[in-house]
DNA sequence: TGTCGTTGTGCGTGATTTGCATAACGGTAA
DNA sequence: TTACCGTTATGCAAATCACGCACAACGACA
């Protein structure tokens, strides 16, 4: 019964639909350290359109302003995520890393055919 | 900031590939209630091909018999779980059952405006 | 005014999923 | 023994979705 390892996913919907997850995560926090939308899907290793496409979705459902963007000019342009998603990322990677603790506490406790109770 | 809501997903992996997510146990709970996987698929609204593709990728990567299938015979076939799918289930939905219950609190404490501590 | 590296987007190609159609099976009853 | 019935099991064509190439627009600076 214990050849099993557990997963779990964690991710915030308005209105029912994905808003925020752990891959759009990952690009909203390439794009801080990397300043254009572009450099951070090279950085994943994804294609510059599938990034696009996570942004736009996530842009139609949120409450405010995710980056500013810049066409042209000096490098090109640029992208810049606003106050409030900085804030937002930092709320949601502690969310996400108490969640996956629980659940690998719960894991222990569900499956394990003899378990001391951990305390980490 | 409180516009969101938050989602989990949990399940079980076997060999880095998903064994037992929430559609999965449905689908097993569904044979349990009604003894066949066609009328399983039948009462969660799904087809019989996409089922019977469910319980193939779960029966190669699993340690023991998921069911006991009967092809043929009174009432056409049948399909029953075995004792130990049977405590799987049990296991699992304690286990997501308390994962979906942390994540409500987690999401409460980090993105409630004014957040009292709760203990549920 | 030309250059450069961005943002933004249309569209063809390939992969994946879906569902229809059909074969095989074996208790039961005639 | 044989026909029947509803199940398990599967091949295959159609539809749907995802991917990524190719290209247009932009604007600060030299």
């Amino acid at each position: 019964m214990s050849d099993f390892r557990i997963r779990s996913k964690t991710w915030l919907e308005v209105d029912g639909k994905p808003f925020l997850g752990d891959g759009r995560f990952r690009l909203l926090s390439a794009i801080q350290r990397n300043g254009s939308i572009n450099a951070a899907a090279k950085d994943l290793g994804l294609s510059y359109r599938k990034a696009w496409a996570q942004l736009k979705a996530m842009e139609e459902s949120s409450p405010f302003l995710l980056l500013e963007r810049r066409t042209g000019g000096t490098g090109g342009g640029a992208s810049l995520l606003t106050d409030e998603t900085v804030e937002l990322l930092k709320r949601f990677e502690k969310l996400r890393d108490q969640v996956n603790r629980k659940a690998d506490q719960c894991f222990a406790t569900c499956f394990a055919e003899e378990s001391a109770h951990a305390d980490a």
